[in-house]
DNA sequence: CTTGACCTTGCACTCAAGTGCAAGGTCAAT
DNA sequence: ATTGACCTTGCACTTGAGTGCAAGGTCAAG
């Protein structure tokens, strides 16, 4: 048999707060294997490795509904392997929009910089006049 | 004398929704110049060119809260223009961080995609596995 | 047998940027 | 003079991902 986990052993395995873990089992991502006599929860290592996937999943865009969603697909079935599929060609569509729009804002910002330090002295606050320009030819 | 606009027609030039305006008018961003007989809020171009200028700044990561600050720095003194530099500093390398991760995310998408596509008929869910080990080499 | 660290539950609150709704006033056209 | 579109105010609600708090139970050490 593997290894138990109280709450706070697994937040802090998984490096997230034990209140965020709690939260997860509230809106039904992780729920712990058994309870303890004194009613604590205990979890097993799967748990971790649930815990973990989530938050990788979390780091690359996934919303906690899509993680329940990706975590819920039966597995191995045709259907549910072209589910995880679009799910991920959605995100990754996503991912690439929001690149070039922060590339865009990137260009911007470092415009703004160069035009705020060439001007040093002086006034530089038209920054906030290419901001506005900026605007209109969005 | 420039034109007049109610809300409506300011918020549609500016393309936002009215409710928006009020909003914005609300946390002390917008101000009508004036009101009509009937009390309705009457704006100037200069709130166009004002509104304009906060969705320009918030699409490139502002929060309303530094556009206020933005557009009430003093403007034209020297300690003002280090101000918004250095907000646009701030600004530019939580962006830079931003595209760091998000170039990540997106190679770890489109490997995932690929062993997928590769694996179509089969148990192609080891997505999941993928994501998995993703989350220990982080 | 008490102290302190940890756990339980439930409920309310946070943040940012809005959205929605109700009850009523205004304005132009028919 | 009555529609209908627009406006006013104030207040409450939304979303997503948690955080905080109170009141109490548990457990191991001293």
């Amino acid at each position: 048999m593997s290894k138990q986990y109280t709450v706070s052993q697994l937040a802090h395995a998984a490096e997230i707060p034990t209140t965020t873990v709690r939260y997860y089992e509230r809106v039904g991502l992780v729920e712990p294997e058994d309870r303890s006599a004194g009613n604590y929860r205990l979890y097993s290592e799967g748990s971790l490795r649930k815990l973990k996937f989530i938050r990788a999943a979390q780091a690359i865009g996934f919303t906690l509904d899509d993680v329940k969603a990706l975590l819920s697909t039966p597995s191995n079935t045709a259907a549910s392997c072209r589910e995880v599929q679009s799910r991920i060609e959605d995100r990754l569509s996503e991912v690439d929009q929001r690149l070039k729009d922060l590339r865009h804002v990137q260009r911007v910002l470092k415009e703004s910089l160069e035009k705020c330090k060439d001007t040093e002295q002086l006034d530089c606050c038209h920054v906030i006049e290419t901001l506005r320009e900026t605007s209109e030819t969005k």
